[in-house]
DNA sequence: GCCTGTTTTCAGAAAATTCTGAATATTCAG
DNA sequence: CTGAATATTCAGAATTTTCTGAAAACAGGC
């Protein structure tokens, strides 16, 4: 105790506000990276959406001490997801980026392009996968019928946990549907 | 064409089981790597449930051509998910392994789980962010009053999603909610 | 056309993650 | 307790992923 000096109230200095900001962002790189998005890319949308005004390329290099390369494809990526697009600030030549600001709307692009990228190439290769050792005639002969079956009843079983989830989400997920915060009101209701 | 026999219609042969099985672990570890899980734990998990039975860690280092280190370390990161359970086989000293086979049960579990780790851990730091910058008293006086406040409304939006989520969660994916599968009915349903 | 400021690309460097294997620990039968 | 079988650990190796930076491409303005 001392040093701090205990001046005014002041809501939160700037120092203040910049760590904020900087954890911010560190923490949501850090989720990013854990659910497999590369930290960089999860930070510079931090940034984005923390500032929540356009900021160049020039800015977030500086404000994440990234190279100019990374800076650019990152952004590419995120403009590509639809969670961060490109403005113009009149009189400067510099592209400007800013990110979505409405959370739902967020959640919901990310979890819709991510199904699309990862979920639905993975359903169709599952259906080939079990499309292959399914009995081509109702009839079973050979020795391996049973453990044929029995595999295909496994892959049916987690393609029909898959398409189940792929109707609820073309519902609530898709371009044109109702919107997550639909689905979260009809979850939230008694029973 | 030629070589290939025409021989019965068996089913599928066990060639063909082979090579499916295998496809569905190479899927299924690729997904995984793609969420932020070790290709490898994923690949373990995959060949124990499509196998549908207990296996040791031999067979699985066999199977998927990894180390024995690797494999005891990977099992037992899928043990503490709560996904493989270890068995023993009467007669044999070695441990055996074997997959959660209801898949409804497998992503409540992977989603309570992630949740717990990550998720959770997350939503406290983001408060303790949050209160970093919220002003102490009501009255707002420096000239970043406004460029706080701002800051604050963002990270609470977040949280306000955040917990919404958390609570949907706690009701259908905690250990004593009422299922995924309930929410899926309910989701289901007409409106 | 040419010049200037800005953005993109991509080969190789750096960093992060994952895997190996040999040493160590554990378990259990006798 | 001893020894054989099995399981775990972890430092360093291998691999994968991500990042850098300099060269190339682009976009106006003149």
């Amino acid at each position: 105790m001392a040093e701090r000096q205990p001046h005014t109230k002041t809501p939160a200095t700037d120092r203040e506000l910049q760590a904020a900001r900087e954890r911010f962002v560190s923490l949501w790189g850090q989720m990013g990276s854990s659910w497999g998005i590369p930290r960089t890319m999860a930070e510079v949308h931090a940034l984005l959406f923390i500032v929540g005004r356009p900021m160049n390329t020039d800015e977030l290099m500086a404000g994440l001490g990234i190279s100019r390369g990374n800076a650019s494809m990152t952004l590419r990526s995120l403009t590509e997801w639809g969670i961060v697009s490109r403005t113009r600030q009149r009189g400067d030549r510099k592209e400007y980026f800013e990110a979505e600001q409405d959370v739902w709307k967020l959640f919901r692009t990310i979890l819709r392009e991510r199904k699309k990228r990862e979920v639905d190439p993975l359903l169709e290769a599952l259906h080939s996968c079990r499309d292959a050792v399914r009995p081509k005639e109702g009839r079973k002969i050979g020795p391996e019928a049973g453990e044929a079956e029995e595999m295909v009843a496994r892959i049916d079983q987690m393609l029909e946990f898959m398409h189940m989830i792929e109707a609820i989400s073309r519902r609530f997920i898709g371009p044109d549907g109702e919107g997550l915060e639909t689905a979260a009101r009809l979850l939230g209701r008694a029973s």
